[in-house]
DNA sequence: AGCGCAACTGGAACGTGTTTCTATTCTACC
DNA sequence: GGTAGAATAGAAACACGTTCCAGTTGCGCT
């Protein structure tokens, strides 16, 4: 199976070609912040970002492959944010609730761009597995950073079980998520659901 | 918003029609277990079914509607199975246990099908919600049922907490379903991340 | 039996993701 | 500076979900 894979930044020699690669993520985020999933559409991608549909494809082998990378650079983006300052809260359901609910809020500040990033990632096939794998990890590692604490110790306890509750965790919260894209579920109820989650999982 | 429904077995007046809609989903059912979500297609579909394209799509209005349509018949043939017979186990940890294997060898001896059910559910949006709610309800029912034991009893407690207990199960189920399918898991991966949340969860 | 109407058929047509192809431009190397 | 090969532009073509339409069939009512 020949998984072809995005192009990462790392791969591409050239500036102008690291350049392309951005604007073509910038041009999608934007346009998927004002219509959603629907409204990302190859060609209009194309005209914003200024490249050809050929090169387009080149960089990203799928429209679904295009949106998770984006969102892959977005999480660079909110754990970027997080790594500045330590995670307040005394308890690790505090803490990861907190991280929870920040990134949350944030989402929910962009409905458009959280539905088109949500259902891409909820409906990727193999083919995605790479890029999926990334947003995947920097997930779990958020998680886990949290519930371990904002104290940056390479010895602290990265237990399974510690990884384990952190990926239960994320399931949760995608789940919730596509609860909210799909109109199941309030911003309220988002909220809920998570703390009575993390409450049930943390309970020390 | 119009919210266009799949026309349920219930609305339709005539044997013709209820036979129509059976034979449609079976279609489906079939394509979809020889060839996953890609080979279900609506021209298939008519083929096999043996009705003209407009009236699939009178019957489901997309793709969408017609596989998580589906996903709730198949959801009713193995509800309708396990409530034969009471749930094995001591614990609400083993009975959930116990459904939710029974409920994933079912789903990974059928992997083109699993596919294409996940892939439509995860991939639903907000004018599937009617149908989506029903399959989200058949499996809240089954693992609350679960947790609540074999016998059915109606003043058995079916506590808040139980029902948020079933809500973030059901999240990490089909979390899981999700991972499997994208190659991301294996069956045995599955099985240990449902065993250690539920574990998690229910520890009395 | 005849009427009226909704459901159904068959097929054309449209939109968007994806593929393909040729001409042009850029880049690395001599 | 010139050249080979890769990358890009531009545009046509294809595939499949979806919509639309004209004609036909089935069904309840009188």
């Amino acid at each position: 199976m020949t998984t072809a894979n995005s192009l990462s930044a790392d791969d591409l020699g050239s500036a102008a070609q690291r350049d392309r690669r951005r604007r073509i993520l910038q041009a999608t985020i934007e346009i998927a912040s004002k219509g959603g999933f629907d409204a990302v559409q190859m060609r209009a991608v194309t005209q914003r970002a200024d490249v050809a549909l050929g090169t387009l494809y080149r960089y990203f082998p799928s429209k679904i492959h295009l949106l998770v990378s984006a969102l892959g650079s977005q999480f660079e983006d909110v754990s970027a944010n997080l790594s500045k300052s330590p995670i307040p809260g005394d308890t690790a359901a505090d803490r990861v609730i907190w991280v929870l609910g920040k990134a949350t809020r944030g989402m929910q500040r962009d409905p458009n761009l959280t539905e088109a990033l949500t259902r891409a990632f909820m409906f990727a096939d193999k083919s995605v597995a790479g890029e999926i794998h990334t947003v995947g990890m920097q997930l779990t590692t958020m998680l886990t950073h949290a519930i371990q604490g904002g104290a940056y110790d390479a010895d602290a306890e990265l237990t399974d079980e510690n990884v384990s509750v952190a990926r239960v965790i994320s399931d949760v919260w995608l789940s919730s998520l596509v609860s909210w894209v799909t109109g199941r579920f309030s911003t309220e109820e988002v909220h809920d659901h998570l703390d009575t989650a993390v409450r049930l999982l943390l309970r020390d």
